[in-house]
DNA sequence: AATGAATGAGTTTTCATTCAT
DNA sequence: GATGAATGAAAACTCATTCAT
């Protein structure tokens, strides 16, 4: 009944599939069982849907992170929450993650993109939360590294079916980012 | 003189500027200073162009890496040798590593993909550098996560101006590496 | 009202008067009134117009055929029938004769093509009309026969002003064809 | 040695099988043993290669029946030698005959076409060789009648296997066009 | 608000022709 | 004369977007 969320959910699975590029405003409507010009009631555009699903996504990592960073936790049970929430959603909803992978390109294209800047968040979270000084930059290096070992992980794990165990991922990073 | 090299360069310029699909063969060839046409007396289509790029590229990397393998160095060694000669490069040509960073995500779309073979190797170089034992899983672990962080690193590089130094970083992943 | 229809008639001016060839699709749409685009809602490509108008070409001479067959007519009458359509059918859509005379020439292509089968039918129906019995190698060589000639008589009234009267081109051919 | 008459052999083997459009000249050079350029040192353009396959063509066969109607023969002993000749050199050579009547195709196109003007002498020469007087219609007819008859014979007989004999075909045909 | 037929700008690719060697 | 790499105009086809119903 939501259409706005029936239109994300459809052009999730269908851009996972077929790339963004390959994936066109009929094929999504169908997916999400509305009529084309219905896609354009609720999203400026094609790119809007894709940064929309993009911006969906990192609210979501970003305010976990953001609730991970102001517990009193250890940084070890707040990295391996974090992880261990990852990895499930991955599991979950692996055309998401796919996408994400995918389509998440922003290599200086524009001067300016709101989407990219926050995706860049993940990162400088990820350092808060191993360590809460914002300003020292060893810290920010960590948040860059994990963040990136993160992403190689995922992109194994949807590509080789003979990828590690979760479980040994997750307790292999864990110790490998102390945080001190 | 050598036509297919000049078209390499033109379309490395074009695409990691636009994005690969964005980028036309029209405009390729303009870059390149050839007629349209003649790309197609070097390539059998575009993406064959984007192919080459990144087949070069990954060849480059990985010959660089079974040398390092090979070498009787300390584990340390070979890793800041690679480190060093990767960030070399990229601040040589920021377009060539924009351009692979942007177009070298292939989360499965087709099951069999040549070019994603060649890429992957290089994780899996790069845990062999960091300890010989091919068939460890811990080992295929550590390239992952290394050569994903290493990504992480390169990204940031390209898109935020006040990053990190190069021989911070580093610094940071061969002490974190240390292929125990 | 009818796009379909509409294109089937801009093609059969536009590709009568410049060849298949020559016809791009760009003329066909102006031609009938439509934008490029509409004209792939209607067909899955340039060819397939042309099949679609030969396809409804042949099942019309076909389809008459067929009733002369079945009619108690003497062969003679028969064929001045279907004659006299034929002609009329010239008189009326010349662009459309000129198509077919252009356009029908399969001189062995491909090994299998159902608008060939198609095209084909209709001297082995001329020869069924001349004479019922359908394993007699002559009649098939009667039907063949006629209709090379009446394929020939229509090229010329096509080409040449200064023809034969048509009615005395049909008294010739009632009177050549027998169907003894 | 005779470029020229290479080029003529190797762009008929070429058209026969793939229809002019298809065939690029680099097949054609190919198909003849010469470059590309050379073509251009002996033909204006492709479509004076495909111009002269026809003139040549042409040209053999009104020879032919210019001979035949200087001779003194009976009727139907010139119509039975111009029937053998043309089936014979159908049976040695069936690519050309593929060739002209897949390429044949002057459907009105350009008001005047000297090639056409010379293949539209054929049917004008055989109504000529069937009974001598020029200006009677009837002779005409006949002409072309014939001339269409013979075309639908050699398409079907290049077209389906089970075709009927060639001489059971030329006994009808002489026996259809008594020329009087 | 929902629909989906119509649109046409934009893209890859082909190939006849040229011309410097 | 022979060559074949270079050329770029031209063509089929796609698809995001619009808008009348």
């Amino acid at each position: 009944m939501d259409k706005r969320e029936q239109i994300r959910q459809g052009a999730i699975e269908v851009i996972a599939q077929k790339g963004f590029h390959s994936a066109t405003t009929q094929v999504i409507a169908r997916e999400a069982g509305v009529a084309v010009g219905t896609i354009y009631n609720y999203f400026d555009s094609k790119d809007a849907i894709l940064n929309y699903i993009i911006e969906v996504e990192c609210k979501s990592r970003t305010r976990f992170l953001r609730q991970m960073i102001e517990t009193e936790w250890p940084v070890s049970r707040k990295l391996r929450a974090f992880l261990e929430m990852h990895f499930d959603q991955i599991r979950e909803n692996p055309a998401l993650a796919r996408l994400m992978l995918q389509e998440c390109r922003f290599a200086g294209r524009e001067e300016t993109d709101p989407v990219r800047d926050r995706y860049m968040t993940i990162p400088r979270l990820l350092g808060q939360m191993l360590a809460d000084d914002p300003d020292e930059v060893a810290i920010q290096i960590q948040g860059t590294a994990l963040f990136g070992a993160v992403q190689a992980f995922t992109l194994q794990l949807l590509l080789t079916p003979e990828s590690p165990e979760v479980t040994t991922v997750i307790d292999y990073l864990v110790d490998l980012f102390p945080g001190q």
